[in-house]
RNA sequence: GUGGGUGUAGCUCAGCGGUAGAGCACCAGGUUGUGGCCCUGGGGGUCGAGGGUUCAAGCCCCUUCACUCACCCCA
């Protein structure tokens, strides 16, 4: 093999030809189903400031701790890739007073993301997510339509092997309330549990709870749940979330071990897990509320939930489903213009500058090529039409036109409304 | 960051110490101006990179890089 003088770097993709085709699939149907909800798209900058998200995502997460990408330069702040949207999706909005236009903003995204792990199937280095967030509102029923509204995009994808788990961290003090007692009952059997477990016991308990050793699972069984850690008015909400959502024909999977690996969850989370087609990497989407974050980040108490999903896994789920919403043709040429000679050649370029000017699809080639050629190349791009120009043609001013799908041939005359006719 | 697997033509892969191969794709000719099928021919490789063993390495050994799967983490 040639060797490459420059590659891609690890973990990042070029996206193009059928890949680029579904992404931009997958974009638009979001952008689609997601209106009829009332929502916006909004676009932020990849390089934000490192601050933003130490503040929202937590300090203590792999995401901030491992997996940042950091920019080397004379800023004054430390600046980094954004390895996620919500946090800087609320600091728009704060900046924007967007909430001041509308209390209950909803707002989605698209776009790359960074994060810095080892790359496996998919995990990517750049990735690259569909999310939306709403704000305003702490009623059961805005969760419920978040996630029906999550449910409805990946149906009309053609995506049903889906599964929705849920659960409830309740409050920032329940949720620390909870960390304490799973801390004491894993500290009973602490030797029982794998090297790693032992270790985030002290940092991240919660994640313990999600191990998927053997004997951690066997702890996990007993181990209290959150929910009962729940006060009434948390409890009720979750409640009536999960029966709207029942009542909306979407099963839901309560598990109490979901966690979410980012600080800023309250109450309401969240994944969508694909019951089949990707490895370890199962989980498609994952959101939940994060009543307290707008406040965090220096705005008003304001209450706000949301998602994000990977198309890269999307994509991958797609991709073995053969679900016919994404098998759209690539469109060709209305005409390929043939030379069959140095003549035919140079009216090719006015005459297919002529016909793009009307808004026709033209290609010809540039190179001095056989007619078989040309009508190879015509075949394979999927062009409807061909014109071949000799110097017959141009002397007559009368030409063949091919359609390629019927095979039949017809005489045009070469001004430009007469063959856009055809 | 830790383990396992894999790197040979644009793509999918065979070759397992002794002259670098196949299929597909590409190009040309068969058809002196007409595509798909067919036939014939052709171009393309420092066998991921570097080092070592050997008369001789794509093959064995070491190092390194990339990809990949899993752990971890997460979308």
């Amino acid at each position: 093999m040639t060797i490459p003088l420059f590659q891609v770097v690890r973990g990042m993709n070029d996206h193009f030809g059928d890949v680029l085709q579904m992404h931009r699939h997958i974009e638009q149907t979001a952008n689609k189903v997601f209106s009829c909800y009332g929502y916006q798209e909004i676009r932020t900058p990849i390089v934000e400031s490192l601050d933003l998200f130490v503040r929202s995502v937590g300090q203590e997460t792999d995401v901030v701790q491992k997996e940042m990408y950091l920019l080397a330069g004379k800023d004054k702040t430390p600046l980094c890739l954004r390895p996620e949207n919500t946090a800087s999706v609320v600091r728009a909005v704060l900046q924007h007073g967007l909430l001041q236009h509308n209390p209950e903003a909803k707002l989605w995204y698209c776009g790359p993301m960074f994060r810095r792990e080892r790359p496996q199937q998919g995990r990517l280095r750049q990735f690259h997510q569909v999310g939306a967030e709403a704000f305003g509102n702490q009623e059961p029923s805005l969760d419920a339509e978040l996630i029906g509204m999550l449910h409805h995009w990946l149906h009309t994808l053609g995506l049903h092997s889906m599964q929705l788990r849920i659960n409830s961290l309740g409050t920032p003090q329940q949720r620390q309330q909870y960390t304490q007692v799973l801390q004491r009952h894993y500290e009973q059997h602490v030797g029982k549990l794998c090297a790693h477990c032992q270790r985030r016991l002290q940092g991240n308990a919660l994640r313990v709870l999600d191990c998927k050793q053997p004997a951690c699972i066997q702890l996990a069984r007993t181990a209290p749940s959150s929910l009962e850690f729940l006060d009434t008015q948390s409890r009720s909400h979750f409640d009536e979330v999960c029966r709207l959502l029942k009542q909306a024909d979407i099963a839901v999977h309560v598990d109490s071990t979901l966690v979410r690996g980012l600080d800023y969850y309250t109450h309401t989370v969240f994944e969508i897990v694909s019951t089949q087609g990707l490895g370890a990497q199962d989980a498609v989407a994952a959101g939940g509320r994060y009543n307290d974050l707008v406040q965090d980040l220096g705005g008003p108490q304001v209450p706000a939930l949301g998602f994000a999903a990977g198309i890269e896994r999307l994509a991958l789920l797609l991709q073995h489903s053969e679900s016919p919403t994404h098998q759209r043709q690539r469109k060709g040429p209305h005409v390929m213009l043939v030379h069959a000679d140095a003549a035919g050649r140079n009216q090719v370029q006015q005459l297919a500058n002529g016909l793009r000017q009307q808004g026709m699809r033209v290609q010809f080639t540039h190179s001095f090529r056989s007619v078989k050629a040309q009508m190879r190349l015509a075949h394979r791009c999927n062009a409807q039409h061909v014109l071949v120009l000799g110097q017959t043609e141009v002397q007559g001013g009368k030409a063949l036109l091919k359609n390629m799908h019927t095979k039949q041939q017809q005489e045009v005359s070469l001004h430009v409304q007469d063959i856009v006719k055809q």
